[in-house]
RNA sequence: GCCGGGAUGGCGGAACUGGCAGACGCAGCGGACUCAAAAUCCGCCGAGGGCAACCUCGUGGGGGUUCGACCCCCCCUCCCGGCACCA
C-alpha cells in the first residue's frame, strides 16, 4: 500500500481495529501494576471511594454487570482525572450454592469450579478495560476471608447479638435448605421464582437486626443521597408502628351464663375500674396479650379475635371438638390460600370460642373469636376489634352480626343543622377526631386519648405504649455446604460452646461428595463433626450449618480497604480514612437484601469499636435493568446479548459507551445492536479525525493561543461549552447518555469545518487542531479509554490519560457573541432574530417589531404587552 | 388497595429553573464515490395542507393556571417496580 498522502481526504486513512488497539493498551496496563492502585490513607489528596456491587462468579459476565460497571468505571476515571485519591475494587461473592449444584453436575469440587469462573470473569472484566486495583480483590470463599465471618459472628454471641432458637422457618425444597425472610419473594424462593417455599420448625442461628430497627428507621431519613424509592422499599421492610400492647384477661369457663357471641355486654358482674386491682389480672389464669395502634378506640371494642395459630386457641379448642374442627377448616382454608398466592383475598371467616375476655377500662365481657385475617407473626398475634373504626373489624362484625359501636367522630367546625345526623360513614377510621362513649376520656382529641389511656395501662399493670416492627430478626443457618461454617461446639457436657478465636478459621473441608439430599453435607464428614470441647476436652460436634452468604456481603467493602491483613478484618484507621463510601452504584433489586443487611453490620462495626460510620455509603445509585425486546434479558426468554459477542464484534469502548450512551443510567435500557455500531461508527469516525491531525498537534505548541478567525471562535465556543455540560453531568444528574451525545455533537462540528481549518495558515490550523483535540480526547478517556489512551499518545502525550488533569472550562469562551432570541405573538413562535448577547431589552424589542415575519404577524393588530425574558425569549401579545 | 417511577417521531432517547418540542443515535428514503459491493461522505426524515413563502395540528386522555405548559395544579387511562388482612 502506498504511503499515507497528506491531504486530509485520503482514502487510505488508518482504520480504527478496536481489537488491536485494547488488546494492546490492556497488555501495557496490566504490566503498570500501580496504575490504578490508591494510597491507602492519602498523604493529603482528597479521598473518593467508589463501589460498584461485587459479582456472584458466576463465570460469565452479562450486560447488567457491564452497564453497572461502565457506570461506576466512568466516575472513577473522572475522578482520578479530578485529582481524588481513588479507591476502585473489585470482588466476588464468591459462596453460595449454583457452586454446589455445578459441582453435581460436573463431578468438579465447588472450589475448582468457583475460582475457575473468577478467573474467566476477571478475564472479561479486564478486557473490559476497567480501572479495578486488583490487589484488594476480595474473595469471600477463601479463608482468608470467611475467617473474619467467623470472628465477626464470635463477636455477636458474646454480645447477645448472634442467637439459637427453635422456630418456624422458610424452606426451599429446591434449595434444601433455611432462607431469611428477606428471600421469600411472594412465598417463593428468591433463586427459585417457580418453587414455593415451605415452613419448617427448625433451630437456626439468628442475628438479632431487630435490636437495631429504630436505628435503621431513623436511620434512613439522613440518607438523602439514597434513591427514595429505595428508602422507602426500607420503611416499608421494616415497617415501625406505633402503638400499645394490653392485656385482657380471659373469663374463666362457665364464670358467666350469657354465652351469646352477638349479644350486647353491657353492664358485667367483674370489677369496674374503682374496684379494678392489677394484681387481679397478672393473677389471672389466662390472658390475652393484644397490640393496637388505635388504642384511643378501645371503648369501641366490641370482641378479641385471635390468630388461629395462637397458643390459646389450641388450648380452648382441647376440650371443644366443634371448635377443634372449625379452626382445623380455618387454618386448612389459610393454607390453601397461601398456595394459590392469594392469601391477601381470602374472605373474612371467623369461629366463636364461646370464652369472654375483660376490658380492663371499663370491664366489658368480649367474647373471643378465631378470625384469619389476624396473623400469629404480626405484633402478638391477637386483636381487639373495633368494627365502627378499623375496615377490616367493620368487614368482619357485619358478616357475624356483632355490635358496632361508635366512639370518635369528626370535628366539627359548626354545629349541627337540624335534621343532620351526627354519625360518620362507617368504618370511620380518620384520627384527627374526637372521643365519645369512652368514659372519662370524652371529648379528647385521639392523640391525647392514646397518651392517657396507655399511662393509665401502664400505671396498673396491663399494657404499656409500644413500638412493633415487621421487621425479624435475620436467620442465617443454611444446611448447604459452600458457605462459611458457624463456628460453634456442641458438647454434651458445655452445651453450646464458641469456638476459641486462636483456632479460627474453621475451615471448610475440601474434597467432599455433595449431595443434596438429608441436611447439612457438613454432617455427613465425621473429620469435621467430631472436635474436642475447648472448655471441657471432652467429645464434641461441630455446628454443620453454614452461614448464609449475605453475611459476606455485609461487610466485604471494609476488607478491599485492607485486604490482605491477616491479624484483623482490616485496619480501624484505613476504615476510617475511606468510610463512608463516598458512591455505591448497583441494582435495585439489593434494596432490601443486601443493603440492609449491610447498614446493620456497620451499626453491629460501629459499636464495636471497629468503624467510625453509622452508615456504609453516603450516596447509593441504583442503575436500571438491561432490557431487549421489551423483557429483561434471560436464558428462557432467549433474548440474552453475550458481552463477550459485543466485545468482538464492536470492542469494549463500543459496547461500554453504548452502554451508558442508549439511555440515562437510571432507567430501564433497551439493548439494540444497531445502536452499538453506531457508537462504534462515531468511535472510528474519533479515531480517524484524532489520526488526521495528529501530526500536526504533536508539533504545536502546547501554550500558544489559537487564533481568533471566526472558525477557531466557534469551534472553541463548542468546545467549552462540551466540557461544561460534561463537567456539569459527572456532577449532577449523570446523564452520561447526553454526555456522549455531546462529545458526538463536538465531534461533528469540527469535522464539518475541516476545510475551514485547512484554509488557516499552517502554523494556525496546528494551534487550532491542538486546542481542540486535547481536550475532546480527555473528555472521552471516561466513557472510551482504550481510545482516549491511543489517542492520546497520538498527539504526543506521554504521561498516564488517567492522572492528566480533567480540561477546565471558560465561561468567557462558552459564551456566545450573537445569540438567537425566539420571537413569539400570542405564545406562538414567529421568527428566530439572531442579537449581540449584550443588547438591552429596547434595542432587542426594536429589532423583534422590525422582523419581517413579524411584522406580517402583527399587521393591523394592537400591542398590548411585550414580554421580555433575556436572552431567552420575546413574547409581543397582540390584540 | 397503598407507596414509588413512567407514557414524547418507525425505534432508543433530548429539552437542566415554565420560554425555539424532537438534540444525539438507530432505522428508512434520496444522492456522491465504485464495474459492483462494503466502508466513507452529502441531503431528507412528527402528522396534515400548500407550487411555494408558509399555515394548522402535535409530548397517554380531559379540564385548569399563565403572555407562554412535555414541565405547575385537579381528574382519568395504561405500563413498570415495591408492599399488601401489619391491627
Amino acid at each position: 500500500m502506498a504511503p499515507q498522502d497528506a491531504n486530509k481526504t485520503s482514502a487510505q486513512e488508518v482504520r480504527y481495529d478496536p481489537a488491536e488497539l485494547e488488546i494492546r493498551w490492556q497488555q501495557q496496563w496490566a504490566a503498570q501494576s500501580d496504575l490504578y492502585r490508591a494510597h491507602p490513607l492519602g498523604q493529603g489528596a482528597p479521598k473518593y471511594y467508589v463501589l460498584e456491587m461485587l459479582p456472584y462468579p458466576s463465570g460469565q459476565l452479562h450486560m447488567g454487570h457491564v452497564r453497572n460497571y461502565s457506570i461506576g468505571d466512568a466516575l472513577a476515571r473522572y475522578m482520578w482525572m479530578q485529582g481524588y485519591n481513588v479507591l476502585h475494587p473489585m470482588g466476588w461473592d464468591a459462596f453460595g450454592l449454583p457452586a454446589e449444584n455445578a459441582a453435581l453436575k460436573n463431578n468438579m469440587p465447588p472450589r475448582q469450579w468457583t475460582l475457575a469462573n473468577i478467573a474467566q470473569m476477571r478475564r472479561q472484566m479486564e478486557r473490559l478495560g476497567f480501572s479495578y486495583d486488583w490487589q484488594t480483590e476480595v474473595t469471600t470463599c477463601l479463608p482468608e476471608y470467611y475467617r473474619w465471618n467467623q470472628w465477626f459472628f464470635l463477636r455477636m454471641l458474646e454480645r447477645g447479638l448472634a442467637y439459637r432458637k427453635q422456630s418456624k422457618v422458610n424452606w426451599c425444597p429446591e434449595c434444601a435448605t433455611v432462607l431469611a425472610n428477606e428471600q421469600v419473594i411472594d412465598s417463593c424462593c428468591w433463586r427459585h421464582e417457580e418453587t414455593k417455599v415451605e415452613q419448617r420448625d427448625l433451630e437456626q442461628w439468628f442475628l438479632r437486626i431487630t435490636d437495631y430497627a429504630q436505628e435503621l428507621v431513623d436511620g434512613l431519613e439522613k440518607l438523602s443521597g439514597w434513591p427514595e424509592k429505595v428508602r422507602t422499599m426500607q420503611r416499608n421492610w421494616i415497617g415501625r408502628s406505633a402503638g400499645a400492647t394490653i392485656d385482657f384477661a380471659v373469663e374463666e369457663q362457665g364464670g358467666a351464663e350469657d354465652n351469646e357471641p352477638g349479644r350486647r355486654h353491657g353492664k358485667t358482674p367483674l370489677p369496674a375500674l374503682e374496684g379494678f386491682n392489677s394484681n387481679s389480672v397478672k393473677d389471672a389464669a389466662e390472658k390475652i396479650r393484644i397490640f393496637t395502634t388505635r388504642l384511643d378506640t378501645i371503648y369501641g371494642a366490641t370482641s378479641v379475635q385471635l390468630a388461629p395459630q395462637h397458643p390459646l386457641v389450641a388450648q380452648f379448642a382441647a376440650s371443644d371438638h366443634r371448635l377443634r374442627s372449625e379452626v382445623d377448616s380455618l387454618l386448612e382454608e389459610q393454607r390453601k390460600a397461601r398456595e394459590q398466592d392469594a392469601f391477601g383475598a381470602l374472605e373474612k371467616h371467623g369461629v366463636f370460642t364461646g370464652r369472654f375476655a375483660i376490658n380492663h377500662y371499663n370491664g366489658e365481657r368480649l367474647p373471643i373469636w378465631v378470625a384469619n385475617y389476624v396473623l400469629l407473626e404480626y405484633g402478638s398475634g391477637a386483636i381487639m376489634a373495633v368494627p365502627a373504626h378499623d375496615e377490616r373489624d367493620y368487614e368482619f362484625a357485619r358478616k357475624y352480626g356483632l355490635e358496632i359501636r361508635i366512639v370518635v367522630l369528626p370535628r366539627r367546625t359548626e354545629p349541627l343543622t337540624e335534621g343532620e345526623r351526627q354519625e360518620p360513614v362507617l368504618p370511620y377510621i380518620e384520627e384527627d377526631s374526637l372521643l365519645i362513649n369512652s368514659g372519662d376520656y370524652n371529648t379528647l382529641g385521639c392523640m391525647e386519648a392514646r397518651e392517657k389511656m396507655a399511662a393509665f395501662a401502664q400505671g396498673h399493670g396491663f399494657g404499656e405504649a409500644t413500638v412493633t416492627f415487621r421487621l425479624k430478626d435475620w436467620g442465617i443457618s443454611r444446611q448447604r455446604y459452600w458457605g462459611t461454617p458457624i463456628p460453634i461446639l456442641y458438647c454434651h457436657k458445655d452445651g453450646i460452646v464458641p469456638v476459641p478465636d486462636d483456632q479460627l478459621p474453621v475451615l471448610l473441608p475440601e474434597n467432599i461428595e455433595i449431595t443434596q439430599q438429608g441436611g447439612s453435607p457438613l454432617a455427613k464428614i465425621p473429620e469435621f463433626v467430631n472436635a474436642v470441647c475447648p472448655k471441657c476436652g471432652g467429645p464434641a460436634r461441630r455446628e454443620t450449618d453454614t452461614m448464609d452468604t449475605f453475611v459476606d456481603s455485609s461487610w466485604y467493602f471494609y476488607r478491599y480497604t485492607d485486604a490482605r491483613n491477616s491479624g484483623e478484618p482490616f485496619a480501624p484507621e484505613r476504615a476510617a480514612y475511606w468510610f463512608p463510601i463516598d458512591q455505591y452504584i448497583g441494582g435495585v433489586e439489593h434494596a432490601i437484601l443486601h443493603l440492609i443487611y449491610s447498614r446493620f453490620w456497620t451499626k453491629v462495626m460501629r459499636d464495636l469499636g471497629l468503624i467510625k460510620n453509622d452508615e456504609p455509603a453516603e450516596r447509593l445509585f441504583t442503575q436500571g435493568m438491561v432490557i431487549k425486546n421489551g423483557a429483561k434479558m434471560s436464558k428462557s426468554k432467549g433474548n440474552v446479548v453475550s458481552p463477550d459477542d459485543m466485545i468482538a464484534r464492536y470492542g469494549a469502548d463500543a459496547t461500554r459507551a453504548y452502554a451508558l450512551f442508549a439511555a440515562p443510567p437510571d432507567r430501564d435500557l433497551d439493548w439494540q445492536e444497531d445502536g452499538v455500531a453506531g457508537v462504534s461508527r462515531f468511535l472510528s469516525r474519533v479515531y480517524r479525525l484524532g489520526m488526521r491531525y495528529a501530526p500536526q498537534v504533536r508539533t504545536a505548541a502546547k501554550t500558544a493561543a489559537p487564533s481568533t478567525s471566526p472558525v477557531a471562535q466557534r469551534l472553541l465556543r463548542k468546545l467549552h461549552r462540551t466540557i461544561r455540560k460534561i463537567t456539569q453531568d459527572f456532577a449532577g444528574r449523570w446523564h452520561f447518555n447526553t454526555s456522549v451525545a455531546a462529545i458526538m455533537e463536538l465531534v461533528n462540528e469540527i469535522v464539518s469545518a475541516e476545510s475551514e481549518i485547512a484554509a488557516l495558515p499552517a502554523s494556525e490550523s496546528a494551534v487550532l487542531a491542538a486546542a481542540l483535540l486535547r481536550p475532546l480526547v480527555l473528555l472521552l478517556a471516561p466513557f472510551a479509554p482504550y481510545l482516549a489512551a491511543e489517542l492520546w499518545q497520538a498527539i504526543g502525550a506521554t504521561d498516564a490519560i488517567l492522572r492528566h488533569p480533567w480540561p477546565r472550562f471558560d465561561e468567557n469562551l462558552a459564551r456566545e457573541e450573537e445569540i438567537e432570541i425566539p420571537v413569539q405573538i400570542n405564545g406562538k413562535l414567529r421568527a428566530v432574530i439572531s442579537i449581540p448577547r449584550e443588547a438591552d431589552n429596547e434595542a432587542l424589542q426594536k429589532a423583534a417589531l422590525e422582523e419581517e415575519r413579524v411584522q406580517a404577524a402583527i399587521a393591523g393588530k394592537q400591542i398590548i404587552k411585550v414580554i421580555i425574558v433575556p436572552g431567552k425569549l420575546i413574547n409581543i401579545v397582540v390584540k
